[in-house]
Formats: C-alpha cells, sequence, structure tokens
DNA sequence: CTTTACGCCTGACGGC
DNA sequence: TGCCGTCAGGCGTAAA
C-alpha cells in the first residue's frame, strides 16, 4: 500500500518523463474513484504542458500553468509509464497520454484513490490545507511534536499518524518508527518526555529515508512507476510479524489494535 | 477543541 | 470446488 515512500519513488520515476512535456489525450475508463473523477478536467490538461511534479504529504500535484492536477493512491493505486497502445488491464481506471508514444496510466482496484483539479493555491486546497509539516524537513522536529502532545490523551501512535500533526506516517511506518525508538505504541502521547521526543522523530525520519532508499515497501500490489515493486517490506522489524522473534532481543513481538489499526510492538525492546 | 467510529472498495484468505 | 464472512487500509467525515 502507499505510503509515503512509495508515493516519492513514484513522483521520481515519473517526474523526467512528465516535467516539460505535453499531456496529449486523457482516458477516463472509471470516473468513480474517491470521489469523481471532474468531466472537466480534459479541459484542463489536454493540450497543455507540464512544469513541474511534486509531493505534499501523500499527494501528488502535478503542475500546470493552469492549475494543479492532484492524485492520490489510496490505498491500492499505482501509477506507471507505459506507451500508448499498450492495452489495459482491469481496474486501469486512468490513462495521460503523454506527447506521441508515452503513457501515465492510474490503476487503483480498490478506488480509494483520487483524480482532482485544482485551481488557484494547492495549499489552500480543502484536502491539503490542515496538513502539518512534512516528516523529511526541519520544520518536524522533537520540540515541535513535544508541544503538539501537550494535553493529549491519545496513544503515540495515533498522534504521528495525525495528518494535522505530520504528514505521511502510515500505520506501517508508525509502527517501525515506534519500534526504532524504543517507544511503545500506546503510550499516552502526553507522557512522553522530550528526548524521548528526539528519538521518535529522528526514527520516523531514518525509517521514510531507509523505505524511500529501498523503493518503497511491496506489501500486496504496489508497483512504482516502472512497474517494478519496493523491497523495504524485507527490511520491515516489526510490522506483520506477531508472534515471530524480535530480530533485536528474540522475544515474541506483539499485536494489539490502537485506533482501529493493527499495532505491532517488541514489550521489551520498547518502554 | 479532541477523540472515536464509520464507510468507501476489492482481493486475499480461512472455514466449512 | 465454491461460497461466504472477515480483514486489510488512507483518510475524510460525521458524531460524540
Amino acid at each position: 500500500m502507499p505510503e509515503l515512500p512509495e508515493v516519492e519513488t513514484t513522483v521520481r520515476g515519473i517526474s523526467p518523463y512528465l516535467v516539460g512535456n505535453t499531456i496529449t489525450n486523457l482516458v477516463v475508463r472509471e470516473p468513480r474513484l474517491r470521489w469523481p473523477i471532474p468531466e472537466s478536467l480534459v479541459d484542463h490538461i489536454v493540450g497543455r504542458q507540464v512544469t513541474n511534479i511534486i509531493r505534499r504529504a501523500k499527494y501528488i500535484l502535478i503542475e500546470f500553468e493552469s492549475g494543479h492536477l492532484l492524485i492520490h493512491l489510496g490505498m491500492s493505486g499505482s501509477l506507471r509509464l507505459t506507451s500508448i497502445g499498450e492495452s489495459s488491464k482491469f481496474h486501469d481506471h486512468v490513462d495521460f497520454e503523454i506527447g506521441t508514444e508515452r503513457l501515465l496510466r492510474f490503476h487503483d482496484p480498490r478506488r480509494f484513490g483520487c483524480v482532482l483539479w485544482i485551481d488557484g493555491d494547492p495549499a489552500e486546497f480543502r484536502l491539503l490545507k490542515n496538513l502539518g509539516p512534512e516528516p523529511l524537513t526541519d520544520d518536524f522536529n522533537a520540540n515541535y511534536l513535544y508541544k503538539m502532545s501537550r494535553n493529549r490523551k491519545t496513544a503515540v501512535k495515533n498522534l504521528i499518524m495525525d495528518s494535522r500533526v505530520v504528514v505521511g506516517v502510515g500505520n506501517i511506518y508508525a509502527s517501525e518508527a515506534l519500534f526504532r525508538a524504543g517507544i511503545r505504541p500506546g503510550t499516552r502521547a502526553s507522557r512522553i518526555s522530550t528526548p524521548k521526543y528526539h528519538r521518535l522523530v529522528s526514527a520516523i525520519k531514518d525509517t521514510l529515508n531507509a523505505a524511500i532508499t529501498s523503493g518503497g515497501t511491496t506489501l500486496r500490489d504496489f508497483v512504482n512507476g516502472y512497474g517494478m515493486p519496493g523491497y523495504f517490506s524485507q527490511e520491515l522489524l516489526v510490522y506483520e510479524r506477531a508472534g515471530k522473534a524480535c530480530r533485536v532481543c528474540q522475544n515474541s513481538i506483539s499485536k494489539r489494535v490502537i485506533g482501529q489499526r493493527s499495532t505491532y510492538y517488541c514489550r521489551t525492546c520498547q518502554k
């Protein structure tokens, strides 16, 4: 499932083929995504040149002079480059034809993703305006996280998964980062000290960076811009390892539900 | 304000 | 073999 590293991997993969090139055709086979693909999208992008492409949280923003194309991969979505004329398969919902040969194909079996158009400043768009800082920037640091945690009764895992606090930390990497930081996921956010938040912030950045380096995590069907899987799943320390030996201390990995999400941790390594 | 529950959707998997 | 219930998950939204 795409988390921040997968989205980053996708953006890096497709960027060289998009920026500076013109969208020559749009094919929408299935507009019923999380929100319907607007019918006016074709008028906004066909015949227009892509000027830039960036990631914000887990959103992909493809910039045109007239506005931004917003794409979210949901939990089963992928974007991959192929060639115009390549036959489409089940759940290949949208094709963006680029120039005369290339094709960017949006595939999303579960249709939790979205393809939308943004007029004006993307930062003010309803889906983006309430987002917290990017986890890999200096705005996300121990002092900031400590301040955000005060008067919060919720578990620290919920805190770091709250997109208003920090974006891009999904369920997999939340468990992974808390393990690396030696913090139990169920600990109340307000009872964690600044030094521990320092370790947690570092662990989040390290985990995300390592996953980006590995090309993202592939648990089911994620593929990057080239249609290749990521390899970070081989490096997961606790996620989906309930009952297996901790890679550090050999004790059994525990599993419990926090915030309606499966959560994995080591009772020995995490206090 | 914070916190919680739900629903969207398909595919994988286990039990019978 | 097939059917059916359950789970998985990002995240916006409604409700508490």
